[in-house]
DNA sequence: GATGAATGAGATTTCATTCAT
DNA sequence: AATGAATGAAATCTCATTCAT
């Protein structure tokens, strides 16, 4: 019997993984959700798996803890977004001032269509542990160096005026994480509209008038 | 009998009214303390007793339950920090810009200083009662209209440069709310200087260039 | 000072006397209904209290504990409404059935409207204190004497028939006991209907064929 | 994929919906019992809890209250209990008479021996959840059917003489919810006198003289 | 006589976590 | 891979009782 083990395996490994890669994003996807909807402390894991529809049990085979499911649906999505952020700071051509246009207007849109509610994971203060706590900060970093670099290179080119960069982009996050909640209930054109109107008022922040409708 | 009209018939009411109040005032200012810095399902009743020196059920005598508690911290903080703004408002003479810069600086003071954590309450979206829903959304209402007012004014006057008035109050708040966060460890000079930063930043948001520090 | 205490100890204590008996009866019967309507166990003393209109507080001044204020529920109605079938049997001409009758319906009668509720708390088993317990078998004990001592008459005279004395006493008390429940939504001419069928219905224990209405 | 069919859909799914109805069982027998011993107030979720040598937090996986709990056990036994009677009912033969004595004794039988303190809980006046009322009321309703119609068939027959059909039920009722208490220090052939004796003094109720013992 | 305040023991309820299968 | 069951610690809430005034 304890060699009938040894011999079984490995078979189709790669497939199994990327199941397991699928379950897992699904998860991930669902608990962001709800921990953005309502606070890490008001969503119990009992409601991340009925929204799943599989048992608590099954969470615990995929993460060991609730707080390491909230990190890694903190880790996931910071991931993928920035990393779509970043490419689009790379393909861009033209003035810095469009090129920050388009990252606020992406990044509003994701918060929105994609992930709504997931950005509030980030403002949330909870006290993480240390060793989660550094993993989010770094992410944090990463994240906000895409948009960094835009402003300073615009301030350096004299196309952009701010009293401290700092403070332009923990007022640029703050806007976008609430902005699910203001264009929740917007749908098509109305939503369009509003996140348009939201990335232009922010434009404003580094001093640059908005462009009219 | 006739000797009992002598007497006042609700002895002392007064004074126990008072002492009512007073008591009732220092436990919803305590709870606020905790609700705020720790958000609303971090802090237990048992938390907020023992900084208060009472046993649990002491507070069962003045508040039905935890979510009711919680609601008069947030109403109590929430009036009082709108009255304040009403008040700077009423007083202020000069310009528009002059008003809101005002009005922002202070707003982002007490924030700060006087109530570190507060803003979280509002901004948390939990599932309160409607009844104590209605009662948060009406105070949020009155606290907006302050700065919506001069916002107008402003606007109107043509000193004022905005793409929409509501997604102009939304970005505000919305940075203001997080503002403890960003200054919780600065001291002193130091934060009296962001705040001032801060300050400075959101009055891009009506077209105002930045003073120089 | 305590010297003072020991001259001013009784003026016009009969006057207080009877006030305070006039208090401890409103108390007793509030409470008795209470306890009668939910049972012992789901009525509180605020419950008691705030029907009432006075404090937990002073019903502790006139009872030491809610089991002894319970007791003094029981005793009390007990006592008076024992009392109220005693003269009645005593003042009564005429043969046994024409008694009993009378009795069971006037029984019935005090218990749906004077007193509803109330008789529940002789049902209702609680384990008292022996103390108590062995007050209200007293109590219990002189209250069935008054229709025992009529049945064993009638049975003596031939005039009743029953299997068992106590079997009978027992089913005509159970039956009483509920009535207030049956009848509680009955009023005026209805209710008085009611009561007449019980007790026809009742006078069948004893052998007695029911009266044309 | 296609090996998958082969596969049952949902393993040993009905094997673990009969533990699980076996579990449940057990839990709502235990409770039915301390309820009706104790009554509802007087019995703890961990007076359950121990008896059945699990910790309090296992009954909540099968029962979202306590009020849950309670209910799921009236219904238990009143089911089990009519169903009893039905039976009873469909299988006899001969005179309304003789049904109603067996039905009388048998329900009586089953207060005093299998569930010596369920009864209460039918009659002790909780405020329950209206949904649970209902199906309580409900089950009333089909436990009083049995009755009612060995009555009526008897009142038509001419072999039964009543004042009224639902006076004669409620008398019986209540004589026989209190039965439990009268027979609970009797044991053995003293307790098997007192109920033929309580069956034939109910028999009365509807004119049928008591059979000599 | 009566009240408001406070207490503390105990009740119900929630939930992250573990484990055998 | 997944589940149902169970646990236990901690949270919310209730209430008889005490006490100073």
């Amino acid at each position: 019997m304890a060699r009938q083990e040894l011999t079984e395996r490995a078979p189709g490994t790669e497939r199994i993984q990327r199941k397991r890669g699928k379950r897992v994003k699904e998860i991930v996807e669902t608990a962001a959700e709800l921990f953005g909807e309502h606070g890490y402390d008001a969503v119990s894991l009992d409601d991340v798996a009925e929204r799943l529809d599989v048992t608590k049990g099954s969470l615990y085979y995929y993460f060991p803890s609730k707080e390491e499911l909230a990190t890694a649906a903190i880790e996931t999505l910071g991931d993928e977004w920035t990393a779509r952020l970043e490419r689009l700071a790379e393909q861009h051509e033209g003035g810095h001032a469009g090129l920050l246009r388009t990252l606020l207007h992406e990044h509003i849109t994701i918060a929105v269509r994609d992930y709504p509610a997931a950005l509030r994971l980030f403002l949330v203060p909870r006290a993480w542990p240390t060793a989660q706590a550094d993993r989010i900060k770094e992410l944090r970093g990463r994240h906000d160096a895409v948009f960094r670099r835009v402003i300073e290179a615009g301030v350096d080119a004299g196309e952009f005026t701010v009293t401290g960069v700092d403070t332009t982009l923990q007022c640029m996050h703050a806007a976008m994480a609430q902005s699910p909640l203001w264009c929740a209930r917007l749908r098509g054109k109305a939503r369009g509209n509003a996140i348009s109107e939201l990335t232009e008022t922010l434009m404003m922040l580094v001093g640059q008038p908005p462009r009219t409708g």
